[in-house]
RNA sequence: GUGGGUGUAGCUCAGUUGGUUAGAGCGCAGGAUUGUGGCUCCUGAGGCCGAGGGUUCGAAUCCCUCUACUCACCCCA
């Protein structure tokens, strides 16, 4: 590394090749995924009012209060890269009136996302996050529907080992009261909790649930369990969603700890883990959140979303994803074959039928040897001999076995061997 | 924000109690093969040894400061 040499700055993660090409084909299987079951794409700004964060994150979590990239424009605005993506899709929703364009909204998104953190395995500054979020459906059919959709993305990309965890967090009718129930049980115990969660107790005392410190976890080990106290819609929607994921066999299990870090969620709220991916485990998460809409000022509608941790997800999936390689390597010996072969590579690529043309005059056995690192199936080759007889020598790679193509033919005869 | 670890070639890493011109493997380029890839062999290019300061006749090596990366805490995808 140079001395003035300009670097990415700190967390910012960056994909190059062949990284990007397995990137993009994971992408594409999420792609299809989400429109087979009817999602569409949503490309949204990056850069959000700082006040769309706050208001629907909570200005009690650590999203919020330390990290989120937020800054003035020159007009003095308070302006925050997106550290998130359900926000946007919020906003988009009600900005653009979606919920009286159909009555179910099923979106899903592909980008980066913005956390001022400590970079750490599996955590960077800037990440990409896949997610999807479903507006105007109440029923738990939907929460079974997503958790199973996001179950067979994982089997697609051959990935084992993740485990899938719930709970239910309530919603209005019963999270205040439940919350007072706990409120009331921390600070009888307040003097042996941490700093932060004593901080945190009025406002949100459901965090103390998951915190990590270990006094902290023994002090609410005989905490009331949310579940069960939830109201007996929670109650039947919890347990209903339960079911159905029992009919269908798809394995979880019921953490009632699982409170997640942002404040909008209501009933289901789950996480999918993966072990091999050390502290940072979880690979997706989300649940439902039938208020925020509402709260962000838009008609009240129900929701149901998640965001799966790309650069996590390729930790698990990674490498066994196979690359494409070119299918035909041009490969001219003298400066009238280059002249050739141009505008046939050209007409071969404008067809999207991948080939590849050196210009710098190299030897064969240059040539030959770059053409088997990509991969390719075949080489055509024209010297001064082939020029002379106006052939062009065509070598398959793999048996070794070389026929002669007039150059009259050459364009029909190449398109041949994409088809095998 | 708080700790620990590590910075030497494009990549992965050696480098002796401080001692000539800093090394290997892989990769890259060329050749052995006048026009035929993978295996083998030969040759070559490529380094302010993270940056700055200090000790010393002499520093990749010892000391200090800074910085980057990394793992962990916290928190999250």
């Amino acid at each position: 590394m140079k001395k003035n040499q300009i670097k990415t700055v700190k967390g910012f993660n960056e994909i190059l090749p062949p990284e990007s090409f397995r990137w993009r084909r994971v992408e594409d299987q999420f792609r299809n995924l989400l429109e087979g079951y009817g999602f569409a794409e949503l490309r949204l700004a990056l850069l959000e009012p700082t006040e769309l964060f706050t208001r629907s994150i909570g200005g009690e979590t650590d999203i919020v209060e330390k990290e989120m990239y937020t800054f003035l424009d020159r007009s003095e605005r308070s302006l925050t890269l997106r550290p998130e993506g359900t926000a946007s899709v919020v906003r988009a929703f009600n900005q653009y009136s979606l919920g009286k364009i159909s009555e179910i909204n099923k979106l899903y998104y592909v980008g980066p996302m913005f956390r001022y953190e400590r970079p750490q395995k599996g955590r960077y500054r800037q990440f990409y996050q896949l997610g999807a979020e479903v507006f105007g459906e109440a029923s738990f059919y939907q929460d079974a529907e997503t958790l199973v959709m996001l179950a067979q993305f994982f089997r697609i990309l051959e990935i084992d080992g993740v485990v899938l965890e719930i709970n239910s967090l309530g919603c209005e009718a019963c999270r205040p009261s439940f919350r007072e129930q706990l409120k009331s049980f921390l600070i009888e115990r307040e003097a042996s909790l941490c700093a932060d969660c004593r901080r945190r107790l009025r406002e949100n005392p459901l965090r103390a649930l998951d915190c990590k410190n270990p006094t902290c976890r023994e002090a609410v080990v005989a905490a009331p369990q949310i579940n069960e106290s939830l109201c007996a819609d929670c109650q039947e929607h919890f347990s209903s969603l339960c079911g159905l994921l029992d009919d269908v066999g798809l394995d979880y299990q019921i953490n009632s700890r699982l409170v997640r870090g942002l404040d909008y969620y209501t009933r289901t709220t789950f996480e999918f883990l993966a072990g091999e991916l050390g502290v940072q485990n979880a690979v997706a998460a989300g649940g439902r959140y039938d208020r925020l809409v509402e709260e962000l000022g838009g008609k009240a509608t129900p929701a149901f979303g998640f965001a799966i941790g790309f650069e996590r997800l390729m930790m698990l999936a990674g490498d066994k994803l196979p690359l494409s390689s070119p299918v035909i390597a041009l490969i001219p010996l003298a400066e009238e074959a280059l002249r050739l072969l141009f505008p046939l590579y050209v007409q071969l690529n404008r067809q999207a039928k991948v080939a590849t043309l050196g210009f710098q005059h190299k030897s064969l056995k240059s040539q030959l040897k770059k053409a088997d690192r990509d991969g390719v199936g075949y080489a055509l080759i024209v010297g001064p001999d082939e020029m002379a007889k106006g052939a062009a020598i065509c070598r398959n790679m793999q048996t070794k076995e070389q026929t002669e193509i007039g150059f009259d033919s050459l364009e029909e005869a190449l398109k041949k061997l994409y088809h095998q």
